[in-house]
DNA sequence: CATCTGGATTGAAACGTTTTATAATTCCTC
DNA sequence: GAGGAATTATAAAACGTTTCAATCCAGATG
């Protein structure tokens, strides 16, 4: 097993020391051009490329990024993914990417091990019931962190999020604006503040319609499309029934949708029902889904890049960003029949 | 800045060498069992972790797993990923995730960059005309690689595929046996092994069934919505109209539903569609999309699951796995209306 | 010509491990 | 209790970089 080539193979080929092979690769001093040529000639023609880990173990750090992420398999994280990558590309960080399955336990885990691959800086988005408040706070140094899409319990950093309160508000209105007077509302999980964000949207649209708020026509999900089936069958089944439903996400919308459809409902004539994420599929469901769109694309990047500023030093106070969300109006409600 | 525990710390307070230290955590070399204890208490109490990187250094290899893959987003792959994930972490591997954007000169340069972080082995969904099969077998030795999902030109090591040509066959079997006979194809980029392979399979079943294939019939796609779309737009204004169009992928298959919608033809009544991926929309797309479903995340596993046994030394020859597909009927192929 | 100056170059230490060769200890056996 | 054989423990070298202090050198200055 042939070791690759190292600075030291460069230095002799190049008849200088290995200090001043590191200087021309790094420009951390000035040298001659005639040896600076010398030196990138061996570079080229050896085909040496550092050794990260070197590298990496005298400067106490890598030009690594993690990311944390509650499941890849959740069809609103991937654009969030491509949004970091990019841009962490471009930067030249390289993404390693962790799921902690929503299982805050693993997310520690993850968490504590990667440390020691010395990463130049963290993106979570944090699991239920995530630590990484107390994690992160513990070591007052160490690599930056920025939180995406959900604000952790107690994580007074940096953080990017996505209007959610005022999402919901816009889709609640929507469906006042339509007639409805009977809306129902699948949350997600209520220790996700994100989930309670969207709650809250959809209360104060009502409450500021002076439309009463049925406890019942609240109903508790996971942000799964089973959870969307299962409570959107149970809220089908209520005296008086609801004639819309806010589904707190476009997964539980469709397994409202489905629901409807078993219940032998039509959407969007029996009952209303609108999502939240504009996922790809949104478009092409049965019908087409209103849904509440969600910048996922930007979340990523705009995080990744707040994180590379600060890995650069950056030391303005912890940020709070949120991206505006927009309503997008398709088939999936319609005044209520009565 | 407080650099992080070191194992001198953990050997001076366990009052024995670092030599000692280190066998206790890799089980090198018996340790007294008093020695032994001393040190993981030690360990336990300053919540000591190795620097990864100066044991990636020393052992000339780590424990990360690099995954280059064409495009996050494409929503077939985060099966895949998973897949990939959650057998990594059980062999305690962990994952970099790198998106080649399905350029191969992006991927070249990720291949090479990452080499020298010294992975423990790669996992490669290669782009398309990806010189991966150059690039791994200039260098015989070094780590493992295992190829997924698609055959990469040139690539003669292990590889797990998906049969795409049997799909393709079941696919275009169940249209002829609703009785089709207009059958269009609309294909994914032919430079890729696994679209040849879907066409050839839609080719046998024609041509097993003595039904004559129409040039103008196969058309060429890229495996995204808006070629499956346009493509499908094409097909659709031809005389004579196909009365099925086996689309080889599901995104392709949606756009060809839009195509349909638009053109005003009724699916299935007017036309059949076929997809293939069985990605988790094709449920709810109107009408339910029948298609080929594809072993997403077994696949990632199983490519996992072989590349930890070639780590940990596996000499056999190659492997060429292939996962067996399987066709899920639903709603959008109904015999022809002539 | 000697001295000084300041930039270019270099040697060597350090980063935190693993691993090998050697030294120290324990345990038998006589 | 001595001698030798196992067994355990250790010191030190290596992995491939970066970086700091020290050296070198060319040219300017007196």
């Amino acid at each position: 097993m042939s070791r690759p080539i190292t600075i030291r193979q460069i230095a002799k080929k190049a008849n200088v020391s290995i200090g001043t092979v590191s200087h021309v690769i790094n420009e951390t001093a000035n040298v001659r051009e005639k040896l600076r040529i010398r030196v990138l000639d061996a570079i080229r023609s050896l085909g040496y490329q550092p050794s990260q880990l070197a590298r990496g173990l005298r400067r106490n750090q890598t030009s690594m990024l993690v990311m944390m992420i509650p499941d890849v398999t959740n069809p609103f994280f991937p654009a969030v993914i491509r949004g970091v990558e990019d841009v962490a590309f471009q930067y030249k960080y390289r993404l390693v990417l962790c799921n902690s399955d929503n299982d805050h336990r693993k997310e520690s885990l993850y968490l504590n091990e990667m440390q020691s691959y010395r990463p130049a800086g963290w993106l979570v988005i944090p699991s239920v019931d995530s630590d990484m408040a107390t994690h992160f706070s513990a070591k007052t140094s160490g690599p930056p962190v920025v939180c995406l899409d959900r604000q952790a319990q107690g994580w007074n950093g940096d953080v990017v999020l996505v209007a959610n309160e005022a999402g919901a508000y816009s889709a609640t209105r929507h469906l006042l604006r339509m007639g409805h007077r009977q809306l129902a509302v699948i949350t997600g999980p209520l220790h996700l503040e994100n989930a309670v964000e969207r709650l809250n949207g959809f209360k104060r649209a009502l409450s500021e319609a002076n439309v009463p708020i049925d406890a019942n026509y609240i109903q508790e999900g996971r942000f799964e499309r089973s959870s969307g089936h299962v409570a959107a069958k149970r809220l089908l089944c209520m005296l008086p029934r609801p004639t819309a439903i806010f589904a707190c996400n476009d997964l539980m919308a469709l397994g409202a949708l489905l629901a409807a459809r078993e219940v032998g409902l039509h959407c969007p004539d029996e009952i209303s029902i609108v999502g939240f994420d504009n996922l790809d599929f949104a478009e092409f469901t049965a019908p087409p889904l209103t849904t509440v769109h969600q910048p996922g694309y930007q979340l990523g990047a705009t995080a990744a890049r707040l994180l590379a500023d600060r890995i650069v030093g950056s030391r303005e106070a912890p940020q709070r960003i949120v991206l505006p969300t927009e309503l997008r109006m398709r088939n999936s409600v319609a005044p209520p029949s009565g």
